[in-house]
DNA sequence: CAAAACGTACGAATTTTTTCCTAGGTTTAC
DNA sequence: GTAAACCTAGGAAAAAATTCGTACGTTTTG
């Protein structure tokens, strides 16, 4: 049996659940009043209570932190935005892409989806990054 | 509410149904005792009859194609491989990355795990590209 | 202050995904 | 030719993820 190659298990969050932090990330900590409202208008009919009941489990699982010092619970993610987007990239990279970052890229870019733009901001970036080292 | 921007809805294989597309491109059309070997040594223990019943679904759902000719059928996935990721790729994108590949590229090589090898790759590629146009 | 609006909590139903037992047919190895 | 090994097909249960009704307390409005 494999090992299994990252690290943070037991913490993924769901589909619904990535909806909710973005949301969070977009908009900064919020009540789940605002949180339902934005899924609705931005993504899909959602109840209410649906809402909550999910806000109140990422809670548990410790995905989502909260001030419940007044009556409208403020809730924001545990983990950092970069850091949860990362976790999700790495676990593609190593199911898909056979643990390498390149490949992914390769992937990405060789489809002609890619905006000349965007790729003039992703060579951009490598030259700084060089620059820096 | 806001439309769902990217194709192909409905078809999205789940995380148990990924694991077994990946041991057909690994290894190409194959039948489901080969494959729930694989995923044994790869992944985790599963009991044939699981794996044998997800690639019938699979089949249902239109994922996988076979051939019964023989009596070990024969499974291969109904999509390219590069279609499939890259269509779960642009899912990544639309949700996480406000639909912008470079954001996902910047925050890819952004975070030092990338080894220069893989980043000297990039470029190599990116140079390609540009002499191709 | 009473009604309406809004908030949380929570049980439970529903849906989706995953797992496996078992029946019944075919092939393989003596 | 017969037992052991292997195969598919289903049914059903188990597990995971999602949804929502409803009870009940607090705040707001008039």
């Amino acid at each position: 049996m494999k090992e299994k190659s990252t690290s943070n298990r037991g913490t993924e969050p769901t589909k619904s659940e990535l909806e909710i932090l973005q949301v969070l990330w977009q908009h900064g900590p919020s009540t789940v009043r605002f949180v339902n409202d934005t899924l609705n208008e931005e993504k899909r009919e959602v109840q209410y209570s649906s809402t909550l009941k999910l806000m109140q489990i990422m809670h548990d699982k410790g995905l989502l932190l909260r001030d419940d010092s007044s009556m409208k619970h403020v809730y924001r993610p545990a983990v950092e935005e970069q850091k949860t987007k990362s976790q999700l990239l790495d676990r593609m990279i190593d199911t898909m892409f056979n643990g390498s970052r390149s490949n992914l890229v390769l992937q990405l870019l060789g489809n002609k989806k890619t905006s000349k733009k965007e790729l003039q901001e992703i060579k951009e970036f490598l030259r700084k990054l060089d620059e820096g080292k």
